[in-house]
This record gives C-alpha cells, structure tokens and sequence, in this order.
DNA sequence: AAGCAATCGGGTAATTAGGGCG
DNA sequence: TCTGTCCTAATTACCCGATTGC
C-alpha cells in the first residue's frame, strides 16, 4: 500500500486530460469552464484536474450513457 | 513482458476509424448505437473508439465472417 | 536571470450527432 | 436490412499573441 490514510489526488495538466479523452486541451479547458470537471487552479491562473475524477468520468460513459 | 499492467489504450476518432473500414462515418456510428463497437463518450457527446478493440475487429472480419 | 514548453484567452474552420430520405 | 447522402445544431480542432510553469 503506497499510500497513506490520507489519500491525495494526483493532479493532471491539461494536456495529460486532453490525450485521455483524444481531444484537444483546450476542450478540456471548455468542460471545465461548464463545470463538466472538478479542478483546481495554480496561482498563475492555469488549470489542474484529479487524476480519480478525470478517470471516473472516462470510465463512466463506457457502461451508461447519463449525463 | 511487453506490456505494463496499466496499459492506456488510445482513442480513435470516428473519421479514423470510418477510414480503416473505409465506410462512412456514419455507419460507424451505427455500429456503435447497435452495442457492436465499444465506445467512450467526449462530455460532448462525441465518440471516441478504442484502437484496440477497432483493430481486433477488423482483424476477424478479414479472416472469417461469424455472426 | 534566461530559455523553452505549456497554458492561458479569444476567434474561426472542421467534425460530429441525429433525423429523415432513397 | 444496411449503407450513403443531405440537412441543422452542437461540439471540437487549429489559429494567434501573451502569460505562466519549470
């Protein structure tokens, strides 16, 4: 077990996001902005996603298909 | 060994994969609305296909013609 | 401090989804 | 039954200059 009881989510670029799904970081960027995905911002104004809930979401429209 | 445990498989987009079975894209995504292709989904609503599995597919199409 | 890749924004083309038709 | 094409609306991709990350 490498981790610990508190477990921190690991954080992805843009680009990291973009290859997962095969669109462009940019998109990303525009399904954050609609809330579509949590993120978290750096101080310089730049976005960073949960490696969990960017997976949760690959994941989820391969068995369901609701919004 | 050749493979990792947590392999990523990439994403074909629907143009790509209409190309490799030289259809058109909307057949492909006939296939897909049939269950016969798996599938991710963009937050857009757009489809994406697992290269893997297109490639396995086309693979036994060529050989035999089961089902 | 300096260099380079990445990520902001916006704006505009190109794809895609879905329905219906032949 | 299966596929290709036409249509509209929505989503996504590529363009730029400026800022940020490392």
């Amino acid at each position: 077990m490498p981790q610990k009881t508190t477990e921190i989510d690991a954080l992805l670029t843009p680009a990291e996001v973009a290859v997962m799904f095969r669109v462009d970081a940019k998109t990303v960027n525009r399904w954050a902005q609609r809330g579509l995905i949590p993120h978290v911002w750096t101080l310089g104004g730049h976005r960073r996603y949960p490696e969990k809930a960017v997976r949760e979401l690959l994941a989820r429209d391969i068995t369901r298909r609701e919004a």
